[in-house]
DNA sequence: CATGAATGAGGATTCATTCAT
DNA sequence: AATGAATGAATCCTCATTCAT
């Protein structure tokens, strides 16, 4: 994104940190309230420069977000990578799913708010939305692969990693919002874990 | 809610009918572009109706959004409400987690567009945030009721019910949407129904 | 007004009635509220008929007010005439502009909120800024001449009646609301009592 | 006030020169068409500005009347006081109440339809009403405080000074627009001059 | 006569984007 | 590269007035 025309592909250290600073304001506001609660004279402000250049980086709003969200996927997406890119074989099923669900609530834990922002935008932006796929899939094949290779050989691999993907997601996200005063969020936890790991005894 | 003020309570027949013709307006139009793409005009349009008289019916955009997510509400619990409470005791898990699987395809298959915009505002509308929240309590509560009158005991059943509720959706959510190519969806399928009914083994 | 076209010239009981409900409901709530902050619809809902109806006795809202204005202009300038007609001669200067003065305030205090409204309009309306006009002529022609037929002779009566029917109303729209106060009021409604019977002198 | 937010406290020249635009082409709209009457797009239209701008200096069109309003009173105030505080001691009050007047008058003419359009305001508006209250009582006690300097000593100061602007105002208002034929307006100046000299003598 | 539902033009305001400096 | 003033289309909502019943 961002090349066509007139858009600034940064290439001075100033510059980029320019950039920089509008898609961290962009994060943060996006977080705070929404897109489109957001105006971009909001981000430029909170970025701490004037309005007219953030048309210099970005091509419109919209382009602001999809840099956020590239962001936010590498944000979300590197500690797991880090955590079934380091299995030591054989794998531990029951060590390995206690650890993601940790770290996948504590990721949760502090992008919650963006997470809304963006998956309410998946809904009606055909470009987020391809992302958001896109993330899913390569989560998916590339823990799928993880566990093959240590291995944890299984039929519909891909098709479980996913499943326990989506579980944990909706679930951290449950958690986190801590949403439901009448639902035990410890024994759900557990059993959730259980189910995952189920998944693939 | 529309109850205060100069908000119209309709009691003769043809403003019933003039809000219903603006609900289904807004649940067409909602679906297809989203609230933000939505404007008062395009839904009075398409219901055939004055941009003022909406305004007789409904305080904002937003109660008109609210309205539909009632119905919407009340569209999708209803078939599965009517499954979750003629059961026969014993309870035939297998069969039961079938049927409602089915069903929820089937509904998600006819308002997923809806259930996207839908999703997208609890986002950012404490109102639709909460009445979704509600709407899960409620489901929870009500079927985990049903299976506990069926001799189906287990502990934690909240937890539980509402894990398998989750799971249901999101899958079915994928599933209508056919969303990834290298996902066996028939094959998730049954595992996501072997996995529900084992929950309640 | 309100006589060209499709306007009932109410002939029935019941329809003078009704159109007097309305000039009623259009008198509290212009005052309450003033010409612009009110609308068709609350003014038909004070009288108690629908708002259809309205637009049978009344060409628009501002005929509606003109009757309002109509009406007002009576209330005061009855009771003013009652004491400058039935004068005793000759006339007692002081004991007169006392009597006037104590009435005006007393009008004053229960019209003031739609004599305000109402002025305001004579500022962009030209057929109320007319009809005050009228009244003022008319009570300076018809005062000046009660004063004449008791024998108060004195050159540019006209004017001196018009000056001080022009302090009198500055002073008890002051003194109803009683506005400003670093004023005495008392004081000053003395001083205004002399100064007006020191031009009939 | 249009301080908070977003609204340019204008620095740059441009600001201000388009800032003091829209206040003149307010001026002149609201004198015309009073405020009812105006539309922001007219004012803009009027100032040579687009319709955006507008609020990018007035928190909305009340804002406008506002600040229109503050020029208005400095306009007005301003050559009375020029009078009023370079008195020569011993006061010729004749002298003086001629120059208010001839000078009141002159303020009338050039600004009648503004005062129209903002005094009814007052009976709608209390930021508007508050403003007003303020400006009398800004003339009553800053002329009380010149003449009483001048050694022009007596009771109820600031009653008198009222009353005579009252006075003033009135007759100004009525002289300017000429507003009945029977009335010798020539000889109502003399008698307004001799009352408010004899308030003094 | 009466009802109140319906109309639709009009108006205030916002905000993504452009442009002069 | 940067600024921030300026643009103007777009949108929500109101309300005087009309009309079908």
């Amino acid at each position: 994104m961002s090349s066509t025309g007139k858009i600034r592909e940064p290439k001075q250290e100033r510059s980029i940190e320019t950039k920089n600073k509008i898609i961290a304001a962009g994060y943060e506001v996006f977080s705070t309230v929404g897109y489109y609660g957001t105006n971009t004279a909001e981000i430029a402000k909170v970025a701490g420069v004037s309005t007219g250049i953030v048309y210099g980086y970005f091509r419109d709003k919209r382009d602001i977000l999809l840099c956020v969200l590239k962001i936010y996927i590498e944000t979300i997406t590197k500690p797991i990578y880090e955590i079934t890119e380091n299995l030591a074989s054989p794998v531990d099923v029951n060590a390995l799913v206690k650890s993601v669900v940790d770290e996948v609530i504590k990721i949760h834990e502090e992008n919650a708010r963006l997470h809304n922002t963006l998956h309410s935008l998946a809904a009606s932006d055909d470009g987020v939305e391809a992302q958001f796929s896109e993330l899913e899939k390569d989560i998916t094949v590339r823990i799928s692969k993880s566990l093959t290779d240590c291995g944890l050989n299984s039929e519909h691999m891909f098709e479980k990693v996913h499943l326990a993907m989506n579980m944990l997601q909706s679930f951290a996200h449950e958690y986190v919002f801590d949403k439901h005063q009448y639902i035990d969020y410890a024994a759900m936890r557990k059993t959730v874990c259980s189910m995952i790991a189920g998944l693939f005894a």
